[in-house]
Formats: C-alpha cells, sequence, structure tokens
DNA sequence: CCTAACTCCGTATGCCTTACGGAAAAACGA
DNA sequence: TCGTTTTTCCGTAAGGCATACGGAGTTAGG
C-alpha cells in the first residue's frame, strides 16, 4: 500500500468535509464516489465480502471493470469507505434514562447494524480507516458512559467490551441466518441429514451432557438455536456486571 | 454440496472411530489424510484463511494441485476437517475449583486457542461440521457449569456467551496482532502517518470524549490498545455478572 | 495373466485483482 | 480558434484461485 493511497483514501472518508478536489479538465465522471460505495455496500449486503469483487460493483454502475478504479484506489480501500458510509446510514439516538438503558441502547444499535450488513463481520484488518462516522461512532459509544462514574480507562475498556461481545453474538447470529438462507436447508432438514450417520459414529452415552442439554435447548428454541435470545441473556448478565462494578465505587 | 460430500466428510471427521474404509487395489497414497490436514493448519497459521489455498497444501505434502482432491472431496470440506483437529490439539484440562475460575478456564483455553490458530476466526459458516472434538469440547464446557445450580437451557447460554465473547475479544486482539505483522508498521508509526491527515482534516473540539479517553487509553496501554488486558477486564465483568444470577437464586 | 479399482496429475474453464497504456473528451491558454 | 493538458473510460494481459474431467500408470484380486 503506497502512502498516496493513504492520503488518497482518507481524503475521500473526509470527503463531505473536504470538498472534492476535482480537477475541471477532462470528461466528467458519469457516476460519484457515493454512488461507487453505496453500489459496494449493495453488492457486499447481497453476497457477502468473499464475493464482493470489484466487476460486479462496476456491473451496477454500468461502468466496466477498470472505470471504477478511477474513483478508488482499489478493492481494500472501497472497502474501508463502504464501512464509514455503513456506520454513518443510521444517526446514533441520543442517549436517555439510566446507564443499563443506554448501554442496552448501544449494544442493540450495533446487532441490528450487523443484520443490515454483515459483511461488516468479516472484515479483518485492525487499524481501521479513521473516518468521520467511526469518530461519531466512538463519541456517541463514550458518551453513554460519561457522567456515571467510570474513569477514563474504564470508559474506553467498556466500550471495547460491548463492542467485541456484541460483534462475537451477531457473528453467530449472522452466520445462522446466513446458512439457511444460502443452503437452503433447514436447521431441522440438516439434522436429519447429519443425525442417522452420527448416531452410527458417536459412541452411545459418550456425550451425557451435551445430550441432556443440547436436547432441552432444542426443545427450548425450537431450532438449534435462538441468538436473538441469547444475545438478550449475555448482555443482561454483562451489564449486571457492570453496574456491580460501579456499586462497589459508589459503596467504598 | 452433494449428500456424498457429506457422507464422505462425516467418515473423515470420525475416521478414528470408525476406521479408514480403504480399498485395497490401486497405488498406496503417499501420504495420510491426517498429513493433509496438519499440512493444511500449517498453511492456514502462516498466511490466514483467505490465502489459504489448495495448491499450497499440495506443495507443502510434495504432491501436485489434483492429488489433494483424492484425499479430501475440497476446500471447504478440508477447512472442517482442520477446525476439528485443530479444536482436538490441545487436551482439555479437567475443571477445578470454584465456578468463577472454571469458567475463566474455559474462556482462556478459548483465548489461546484462537491465538494459536487465528484462521478460526475467519470460518463463516455456522453448521459446522460435528466432528468428536467438537462433541468433545461441548461435553467439557458444560461440565464446567455442571452441579452449580444452573438450568439446562441456561448452561447452553451460558457456554454460548463465554464463547461469543471470547471469540469477539480475541478477533480484535489477532487483527492487531496480524496487522502489525504484516504490514510491518506499528501502532505508532501508523499514528504518525494518520496524525497530520486527521489534524488538517477532523473539526476541532468536534470530539471533546474521544480525545480526552482516547489519549488517556493510549497513554495506559502504550499503544492504541492492549487487548488481553481488555479480554480480562470484559471477563470480569462479565463472570460477575454470571455468579450475580446464582446468587439471586440462591437467596429466593 | 487379465481386469477392476485406485492414485496421481495435465488440461481447461471461469472466476478474481490490478498494472499499464491507448483513445477520446473536456477545458484552458494563446 | 486551435493546440495542449488533464482526466476519464476501458482493453489487454499477467498471475492468482477452485475444481470438473479424463487419461496414464500402478496394484491386488480373481
Amino acid at each position: 500500500m503506497e502512502n498516496q493511497d493513504v492520503d488518497r483514501t482518507l481524503e475521500l472518508l473526509w470527503r463531505r468535509k473536504l470538498g472534492v478536489p476535482q480537477g475541471s479538465r477532462g470528461p466528467k465522471q458519469r457516476v460519484s464516489v457515493d454512488e461507487v460505495i453505496r453500489a459496494g455496500i449493495t453488492v457486499a449486503d447481497e453476497e457477502g465480502l468473499p464475493a464482493f469483487s470489484m466487476r460486479k460493483v462496476a456491473d451496477r454502475l454500468g461502468l466496466k471493470l477498470m472505470s471504477v478504479y478511477t474513483y478508488v484506489p482499489g478493492r481494500s480501500e472501497l472497502i474501508g469507505l463502504m464501512v464509514d458510509e455503513a456506520i454513518g446510514e443510521v444517526p446514533h439516538p441520543p442517549h436517555e434514562g439510566p446507564l443499563r438503558q443506554r448501554l442496552a441502547g448501544v449494544a442493540r444499535h450495533l446487532w441490528d447494524e450487523y443484520h443490515r450488513h454483515p459483511w461488516l463481520l468479516q472484515i479483518e484488518s485492525s487499524r481501521p480507516w479513521i473516518g468521520p462516522h467511526g469518530c461519531d461512532r466512538y463519541e456517541w459509544q463514550l458518551a453513554a458512559l460519561e457522567g456515571a462514574g467510570f474513569t477514563d480507562l474504564e470508559m474506553d475498556q467498556l466500550v471495547t467490551l460491548i463492542g467485541d461481545f456484541t460483534a462475537g453474538s451477531a457473528r453467530t447470529s449472522v452466520a445462522a441466518r446466513a446458512t439457511a438462507e444460502r443452503s437452503g436447508i433447514s436447521d431441522l432438514q440438516w439434522w436429519e441429514v447429519n443425525a442417522p450417520i452420527l448416531d452410527r459414529v458417536m459412541p452411545p452415552g459418550a456425550y451425557p451432557l451435551g445430550g441432556r442439554v443440547g436436547t432441552v435447548a432444542g426443545q427450548e428454541y425450537n431450532a438449534v438455536g435462538d441468538p436473538d435470545r441469547s444475545f438478550r441473556f449475555g448482555l443482561d448478565r454483562l451489564l449486571d456486571g457492570v453496574e456491580l462494578l460501579l456499586r462497589e465505587r459508589v459503596e467504598s
């Protein structure tokens, strides 16, 4: 990655504040950077990040493949721009009510976002591009914690905690949905294929706890799992723990 | 995916219990399925799942590309086999001590595993192949909770909770390490490239909380983040919440 | 000794990103 | 008005990927 591309991409990320530095000569661009980014998001929404390709973005825009490279430096930079755009899509609601409710709101916002744009969970690189909406996001998350009595360091750690848990949980949820949709095979059908083979292969009685708990959970969920319910259960435990941290502080 | 491949892959997964159903005619295989799987794991460890290719596995084994397909049905099935192999690599230690310590042990085991084999976090499909080591894993996780006073459903949800949180947290950690290693650019250098551009671009005073907390956290970590410390902090909050669930139950 | 079964692998197809350079369009300067 | 310069659009080609198919050679059973 050239330093030049870094500059270029940061300029594109902050283009609304900077104004587009477009030279006046030459043919006009047929589409805009925003349209390229939106097209990219649509492709990624529909097919996921591994199947996301520059050609599909070009097709959707009515351009030929190589023209896309005159708008963005390359595939990974485009994905960086798509991320910041997706983060800014739904405005952050102002925080209301007690701490617990505010943090639950943050988590739910992220959870919904991951379900709207599952490909956000398929991005690997840390060192994300620092864009305006990403900055807004961090500020908004911290605002939910401000004034509650945490140290600055704890505020950062709590933002990380809620983000990590929500991402992990959403990943399970989104993967379940995608597998069901893409394969066209329901949880039930899948078990019908696997069960007879596993019966043949598993030593009987080898998994007493797994058998007992798996059966109960399966009946309760009426499926292999219930991701939204797991998310709420986990979030409740997690927020209990966060409140406890504060309560100990007040008492001492 | 053909039903035939499902059968074949499940037979490979449970090959130790089933015995290998190898026909006697024809040339002997030059390597074994185990060697193919181990080679696959090595490639994935070194280069990550996106760069994992059948050709690289073949090269490492001294085979030509297409020969690998006589051992395993295809790329995704091989990855399924690699997952179960990786899960079985380090034996699950018996659970000791009070609930909190046992759960922390489970989380740490997963955390270490993800750092040993980061590509485990890059796998998307839910509906994992059900292999012997995966079954052992679930049983072992439930055993950490057995007898503490949870319902069966709660046991399943707690396993999910610890797994999701640990995966989310490890993903951040592993991504940070990988980015630093692969790009050869340290956190500090990265900030030195970004800072001047961001100074130019960010409205001054637009991010009061982010500025304040980010600076404190940066100084404390002596980096952009400290993943292991974030993991321990999050796990402490989470286990506080889990213990609270049990305490409420005992009191009522 | 023949034949069926099996392994190994060459080839071909059809994806992907992206470097490079050419053609055409638009606006500026003289 | 007419180059000249800048910029866009895009064709081509190189080099990567998975995998379907079929052929060649090897081995054991009959």
